[in-house]
Parts: structure tokens; sequence; C-alpha cells
RNA sequence: GUACCCAUAGCUCAAUUGGAUAGAGUACCUGGCUACGAACCAGGCGGUUGGGGGUUCGAUUCCCUCUGGGUAUACCA
């Protein structure tokens, strides 16, 4: 809210304490056509407790501000009470409220250093990062970002998938037909090839499949050998991962394996069986739940003592609960596993109710190729770094095309590779399926990562250009619409921030930022700043720089990278 | 079978969380570079918000139902 509508409010209910209880920030609206006003107080709930019409209303209350200078009109449009800021006035508060950063300290609050645990990307070990992974990963640390920037404590981990029988296959089929230089040397593409190449002997000889399962039976028993694989693939598979959180600026607090939490396990059932939750169904250990919740019950141990993939969820939850005292923890997933975890943050609650409100599935629907069905096993999935490495070689040809003569054409190629999948990820609602679409993606025009990217190019060669000056800027010479709309826009960014932390949507600030840049270009097209006379160019650039500080922020919340010339 | 999610312009998506004449991009058709970068700007075309009921001052939004699509549904993760 800011100093006009609390203006508003104050008068309001001022003169009307009976409305004191109805009104509130969320009551104003963006009046839909900005020829109304700049904001506007839709006085329908009013109606009821004055008895009156809403355009009775309305009339009523526009009376209050007959005398008021703040405003240059208020009018009343079909119960809608709109008011046009004082321009001038307006501009110095919005303006104001970014210099010396003082908006940014104040969102940077909003967290209260509240704890806020992020689980995502997850790739599981020894096999290839893929397109699968990519909107955990993105997600995931935008969020991180947002919440960060807000003033929360985020705390990311990568849940690793480093434990289960896929080892045994890997182990034994190495030991027949490999070695270790050879995989430590061809790295984790290999080890997806031999996995594939397991799958395809196993559909003949079946007896493969126990082979695989005593392999892992010796990892488990911390056999020499089996430990001396296993951490082999672990370090393949990192460094293949970290190359890629490296290009696309991911990182984690924590990064702990599934194989972390095995220690744990038999506590954690215990303490569920302490609380008399669980029970043999058919054999199995499992936590049932009561009708009202329509689920299937959680399995703790199969019928032959092993646990499964939940049992080690509750065991990770356990202990980032005590671990981080976390105020809430995300899991970035996919929706495919909704059904999982319901039933892992049921059991947390029937354990122990406060905590009810802590845990969150963040999903997210699916990305897909066309005419790509995944699978690991069949060895189709497309690798992420294959994908990030054709848009880079795609965006190269073009940069050829229009501008051959900018330095470090190849990093800056990938940079806006990076940044196109990156906003073709984030510029949809999170639940949406999106089918990759490489025309779309890498397109260069309109709603799309490069455009993004080059909006911030042309903001940047402004401010490069004006140099910086020591006058403070007289932004009375601010009197055009295309700056008017721009402040309005910027005025946007506090709530739009938090709004996607609320919500947990990267999507609201991409939005964000295509209206920035539209309202931005519109501007440009009709402003010149650069060869303006002194006072115009100042204030111009002024308010320029602001743009570039909002506009970059965005950027950085989003993981888009920023470029100066492209 | 059951549960959850999705359905808005030819296509991809928004819509201030129940508000004003449902908005953008793209595609298509016009017009604009002797310019701080035309990867841009201006204009045009395009809608029974999947169908039908209901709730109320008001529904793309909430409820019911039907249709179409997706996901999950006990010893994989």
């Amino acid at each position: 809210m800011n100093i006009f509508q609390s203006l508003i409010i104050k008068k309001v209910t001022g003169a009307y304490p009976a409305l004191k209880e109805l009104v509130g920030a969320a009551l104003f609206e963006n009046p839909k056509n900005p020829e109304f006003g700049d904001t506007a107080l839709p006085c329908f709930r009013f109606s009821s407790v004055l008895k009156k019409s809403p355009a009775a209303v309305a009339e009523e209350l526009r009376n209050l501000f007959e005398e008021d200078d703040s405003f240059e009109s208020v009018t009343n449009i079909n119960g809608y009470l709109n008011f046009k800021y004082r321009k001038e006035r307006y501009i110095e508060y919005v303006c104001g409220s970014f210099e010396k950063n003082t908006l940014f300290n104040d969102i940077k609050s909003y967290g209260g250093g509240k704890t806020v645990v992020i689980d995502y990307s997850h790739p599981n070990v020894a096999k290839n990062m893929g397109i699968h992974n990519l909107r955990s990963t993105i997600i995931g640390q935008s969020i991180y970002n947002i919440h960060e920037f807000l003033g929360f404590k985020a705390v990311g981990v990568n849940h690793l998938g480093d434990w289960g029988t896929q080892f045994g296959k890997l182990m034994w089929a190495l030991e027949e037909w490999s070695s270790y230089e050879e995989v430590e040397n061809k790295g984790i593409l290999f080890l997806n090839e031999i996995y594939v190449r397991f799958h395809n002997e196993a559909e003949i000889k079946p007896e493969l499949e126990e082979k695989a399962r005593e392999w892992f039976k010796k990892l488990e028993d911390n056999d020499e050998p089996a430990l001396k694989w296993w951490k082999l693939f672990i370090k393949v598979s990192m460094d293949a991962y970290n190359d890629i959180y490296r290009r696309l600026n991911i990182k984690f607090d924590h990064i702990t394996g599934e194989s972390f939490y095995i220690k744990f396990l038999d506590d954690t059932v215990n303490r569920l069986d302490e609380r008399g939750l669980t029970e043999f169904s058919e054999g199995a250990l499992v936590v049932k739940f009561d009708d009202s919740e329509n689920m299937p019950p959680c399995l703790l141990k199969k019928s032959d003592g092993a646990t499964l993939y939940a049992t080690r969820d509750i065991a990770a939850a356990m202990y980032r609960l005590i671990e981080f005292k976390p105020n809430r923890v995300l899991y970035v997933t996919d929706v495919a596993q909704e059904l999982h975890f319901a039933q892992v943050f049921k059991v947390m609650e029937m354990y122990d109710p406060t905590n009810k409100d802590i845990f969150r599935h963040i999903k997210f629907g699916r990305l897909s190729f066309p005419n790509v069905q995944m699978s690991t096993r069949k060895g189709n999935i497309v690798p992420l770094s294959e994908v990030l490495d054709r848009a880079r070689d795609k965006v190269l040809d073009i940069i050829e095309e229009r501008n051959a003569d900018i330095p470090d054409k190849l990093q800056t190629a990938d940079k806006i590779g990076i940044g196109a999948v990156i906003f073709n990820d984030l510029s949809v609602s999170r639940i949406k399926n999106i089918e990759f679409d490489w025309d779309k993606t890498l397109s260069f025009e309109g709603e799309t990562g490069p455009h993004v990217q080059y909006s911030y190019v042309r903001i940047m060669n402004i401010l490069e250009k004006t140099g910086s000056f020591d006058t403070i800027a007289d932004l009375s010479l601010i009197k055009d619409e295309f700056s008017y709309d721009l402040i309005k826009l910027l005025e946007q960014f506090e709530p739009k921030v938090k709004q996607a932390c609320e919500e947990y949507e990267p999507s609201v600030i991409a939005n964000y930022l295509i209206e920035l840049s539209k309202s931005f270009n519109r501007f440009y097209q009709n402003n010149r700043v650069v060869g303006e006379e002194v006072k115009t160019m100042q204030s111009r650039a002024y308010l320029i720089n602001i743009l570039g500080t909002v506009y970059g922020k965005c950027m950085d919340l989003l993981g888009i990278p920023k470029i100066d010339k492209m």
C-alpha cells in the first residue's frame, strides 16, 4: 500500500468508522482502464454496511476528497471510486522509495529470518541429468532466490538419489564389461550406456537381476569393492551435475543423498511405532489413513523387511525438522509425486500435529519433448547438457547473422541459450505441462528470454552513455505518459515479488519482467535520453537507472543471465 | 472404478484471487530506421472463457453435472 492509499483509508474510516473492518490493502485495485485513474476503491462491499447502493456510497465517499490536493481527480464510476494521484507527488514518492535502496531494505525484512528449506533438483546418481530434471532445478533455484531476497533464511537441499538396486546392476555390469579407469575417463554418459546394455541383456537373461541384487547387498554390507564403485559413481555424477549447475547458476547449501538417511531408518520406524501409527497389512508394515483422506496406506517396510522411498523421505523430513528447525519445508517435484508427498506429509502430521503447516509439495507439470518417451532404461532421455549446447549453437548462428562483431560470442550465446531455456520454463504457471519447442524457446521476439535480455542490454547501454553525474535529478521534468506508466509499474515490484513468494510462482516475476520490458520499450521509442538537454537527460537517466536496478533484480531472481552486448 | 490436476483468440499463455468493456505474445495484414541497438514501436484482424445448471448486486474465478486431456492409485524411486 502506498501513501496515497493510506491517506484514502484514513479519511474513509475517519468519516465512516463502521467501515473499519472492511478496509484493507486488498481492497484497492488497479483500474483496468488507466483513463479511470491510478488506483480504485470498489464500494460494493460497503453498500451492505451503509445500506446504500454502491454508486451512492461511492458518491458520498467522493465528497470527502473535494478539498484534497493529493489527487488530481476523484471520480465515481459504476460503484468504483477512482483516484488520480497528483503526478509530481507520486513520482517523487515512488522514486524516493527506491532512493538509497530503502525499498529494497523494506522488502528484505519481509521474511523476518524465518527458515525455509527447499528441496530441489535431486537427480539420480549415475543417471545423466535430463530435461526432466530441469524444471525442479530452475523452479527450485528461483524460489530459493526469491525467499533469500525477501529475508528468509533459505536452505537449499539437493537430495541425491544415491541408493538402490540400480547400483547393483551397474556394479555387476562394470565388473564384467569394463574397468574403474574406463568409467573415470568416460564419465556419466558411459554409465548410462552400461545401464541400458544391462537392461537389454537382462531381458534375455533374467538371472542378471539376481546378480544385481547380490551386488547391492554387498554395498549395503559395506563391502570394499562395492563401496569403491559406489563412490566412483557419485564422483563421476557430481562432476557432470556441477558442470550444469555452474552453467545455470544453481547453488545448494546441503547435498545429502538418500544413503545418508539409511542409519536413521530404524529409529524413524520405531518412533512411528511408539505413537501407535503402524500396523501390518498384507505382510507389509504400513501407516493407514482415515477413510476421509481417501489415500492408500503408506508403506514403510516391504514384506521382506526392506524399507521404501516413503520411509526414507519420512526419515529425511524428521532429520530436517531437527537439523534446520524450519518454518517451512518445500519439495519441488513433478506433479506425479503428489500422492507420495500427501502420504508422507500426513504421516508427519499424525506423528506431530504441529507439523501440519510446515511441509509443502511445490508441484509442477510435465516438460516433454515432442515424440520422445522418457525412459532411462531404454536410454532415450534427452541429456540436459545437450539441450543447453544445442541452444547455444542455434543462438550462435543467429548472432553471426545479426550482430557478428560483439565480443565473447560463444559465452554470450551460451548465456542467451540458457536464459531462453529458463524463461521458457518459468514464464508459465508451474502446474501447466510444457511441450518443449525449439522455435518458440529460442525466438528472439515477443515474450521470450532473449527479448528480456535484449531490453536489459538497451537499458544498460543508455546508462553507459549518460555516465554518472553528481547533481540531483529534477523529477519535475518527468511529465510524459510513458515515464508515468513506467513508474506505476515500478511501484508493482514489491507486491509482485511478494506474490511470487507466497504462491511459490516464479512466473509472476517472469510476467512482470515482460510488462517492464514492454513499458520500457515504449518509453524508449518516445523519449530520448542521450543527447537531450542536460536536465532532461539527467531526470530520464535517473528513472532508467531505477528501472535497471529493478529489472536486473528480477532477472537475478529467475536466474536469467545478464548480458552487456548481444 | 476412485482421487487429484488441466481446459480462455488459429497457436502459447495472462486476468489484481468474486469486480469495470476478458488482456498479452505469436501467426496473418498495414505503417515506422539519416535514431540511446528495428531482437523495437504504432495500428488492424481474432472470444458463447469446453457444454449445461446453480450460488449473488456481480462468475474465467466458487458449487453440482457432463465432455475431452493428463497424473496417481501397496511392497520401484
